[in-house]
This record gives C-alpha cells, sequence and structure tokens, in this order.
DNA sequence: CGATAATATGCGCTTGAGCATATATACGAA
DNA sequence: TTCGTATATATGCTCAAGCGCATATTATCG
C-alpha cells in the first residue's frame, strides 16, 4: 500500500467519497446498502466511488452473504491516517455529513453486522 | 477564513499546488520565483496555483517590492493545518518534493527576505 | 426460480489543467 | 524623471480527466 499524497487528496476531494470515508472512518464498517441509504445517492454512483478508493488501496471490501462490508484499509500509512483524522475532525459538525450520521442512525432494517464480526 | 473539507483535498491534488504548499509550510514563507526555481515550473503556471490557493484563503500573498511573498494563511483552521502537516509528513522522502528543496536550497541570488522580516 | 444487491460499461458533459500571450506594476540606471 | 528590465497577474483557448446517469451483467439468498 504506497499511495501517493497526490491521489490521497485527490480521492478526499469528492463530496461523496469523503462523505463515505468520513462515515467509515467513524463507523468502522458498513456496507453499500447503509452508505447509500445514508447519502440519499444512487447505488452505481456509490459503488463506482467505493470500487475507486478500494484499488487504491484506501478501504477494503469484505463479502459477507448478500451483502459486501467496506472498512479503511487497515495498512494505511500514518500520515494516511492522520489526513483522514484531519477530514473527519473538518466534517464534524458540518452539512451534510451531520445529515448522514443521523440519516444513517436513523436507517430500519440495518444489517447486524457488528454482532458477528 | 471558512474552507471546506473538499475543498482543501481538492486543492491539494494537484501535484504543483502539494509541491509549492509543502515548501510553504516548511519554508514558512518564499517568493514566486524561488517556487518556481525550486519546481522547475514555468511562472504562468505557479502563478494561476498561487492565485487559486489565494483566493480559497489557503495561503497569503505579501508584496515586498518587487516580489509577492506567499505563506500559509494564518487564521487557518485546526483541523486544516493537521490536514497540510500530514501532507507534509506523506511527501517527506518522496519525489518529487526531495528534489524540490534541494533546487531550493542551492539556488542562487535567492532575494534575502527572511533577514528583514 | 424470483428478488435483491453489487459490479461493469458506455456515453454526455462539465471541470479544470496547461500553454501562449498580453497587461500591469515596481525597481534601477541614466 | 524616464526608459528598460524583471516580476507578477489576467485571459483566451484547447484538450484530457473524471463525474453522473442509464443500463446490462453477475452473484447471492430465500
Amino acid at each position: 500500500m504506497d499511495i501517493a499524497p497526490d491521489q490521497l487528496f485527490h480521492l478526499l476531494s469528492d463530496p461523496t467519497r469523503l462523505r463515505s470515508l468520513v462515515l467509515l472512518a467513524t463507523e468502522g464498517e458498513l456496507c453499500v446498502c447503509e452508505l447509500t441509504h445514508a447519502l440519499g445517492i444512487i447505488q452505481p454512483k456509490i459503488s463506482r466511488h467505493l470500487a475507486l478508493m478500494r484499488e487504491a488501496g484506501l478501504i477494503q471490501g469484505r463479502r459477507a452473504g448478500q451483502w459486501v462490508y467496506y472498512r479503511l484499509h487497515p495498512d494505511l500509512p500514518a500520515w494516511a491516517r492522520a489526513a483522514i483524522a484531519a477530514a473527519v475532525q473538518g466534517s464534524e459538525n458540518r452539512e451534510p455529513h451531520v445529515r448522514d450520521r443521523a440519516r444513517l442512525a436513523a436507517m430500519p432494517d440495518r444489517p447486524a453486522n457488528r454482532c458477528c464480526a
């Protein structure tokens, strides 16, 4: 996993990717349908951006039956984690991130993923 | 100065801007001709990217006679400074940043700016 | 076998990088 | 003061990258 700073920042520069990544960083692990619901964005768009981040080694996908769960890649270098932490901090009290978190928390029928990891 | 995270990361995603900003962050203050020399990039290109960062409130220009000196904007929020620090750390031992620093240090006839601030 | 979820792909369109060029401003010498 | 030089900024243009949507395909579970 040797991502260049330019590339990381380019991935963080798109609202859809940033919103997804901030949620992943704070929630730990989420499936695509949860992200789709939380962001209010159609599935193909979410999938495309997740694929970009996965191919760059930013996130990792884990298939569990019907769903694929994404999380931050465990082998990210320290500076990349620091940059992501800064992104989380900068998004804390800002729209649309606040709304994203609220919608995720209010999502009905969330796959009970956290209980069987 | 209320820059959105997306915007900051977009500014950091271009190699010319990132290289300039990393140098500014480590050197404190540099004029356009020093950046042009250190990066080996033509002046209009440097100027355009500096203007973009200045308009976004990322950096600040100070005119001193013939030269304009740029530095990080003093009012940047903490999360933005953290992101920039991460960028510096991630660029530390990576090309072309190493070469940039070397060329800046070897630049002849540098305007003696640091002695009269 | 039907329904749901994820991925892949093709296409239009916007954004923005890069270059060439023109203009403005400031300094120094005559 | 005035001219010449050097530096910075502004603008018009072309071209490539990539976002967004529609659609098709694949895979999984009940």
